[in-house]
DNA sequence: GCCAACGTTGGC
DNA sequence: GCCAACGTTGGC
């Protein structure tokens, strides 16, 4: 899951223990939480627009999905006139910090492994904000975060 | 700040 | 349903 670290950092997560995932406006991402994301799911927290990108650390989801209450919030940045209490358009998943990496994994070092060259953060053009991560590109992450 | 890639909107 | 115009993402 990606946030820009000026915006929502791993170090925030760290400090609030948990927060619900909010303001998510595109349904691919949508979809990806309502439909796959369970309770103690592991996540990796990517920081995008950051210097450097990378993965700083590791979530776990600690709620499922549920509407998104800034969807009803005329002041909010997130309000969307065409969902209503009765069918909501936008969910949100909770997550909980787990774990800050002692060193970010950068885009770059990414880059550099062969075992993640299919890895869908790292294919051009790829912009969504919550993907899909296979069982094995998340083992490979976990020790690179340990060296 | 640039810009490629992609998603969304809205006229027709 | 097509597609041009526009907006957003995010690496560089």
């Amino acid at each position: 899951m990606k946030s820009e670290p000026s915006v929502y950092s791993i170090e925030h997560l760290q400090a609030d223990t948990c927060t619900w995932w909010e303001g998510i406006r595109n349904y691919q991402a949508r979809n990806f939480m309502v439909q796959e994301m369970r309770i103690s799911d592991q996540v990796l927290f990517y920081h995008s627009n950051a210097e450097p990108p990378g993965i700083a650390g590791l979530a776990t989801i600690s709620q499922l999905a549920q509407p998104d209450s800034l969807q009803y919030e005329k002041k909010s940045e997130y309000f969307d006139a065409k969902s209503s209490q009765e069918n909501p358009r936008w969910f949100c998943v909770q997550l909980k910090f787990a774990q800050k990496f002692a060193n970010i994994i950068s885009l770059a070092e990414l880059k550099k492994e062969q075992a993640l060259k299919k890895m869908l953060v790292l294919q051009k053009g790829q912009r969504l904000s919550i993907q899909p991560v296979t069982p094995a590109e998340f083992q490979h992450i976990l020790k690179m975060a340990k060296k």
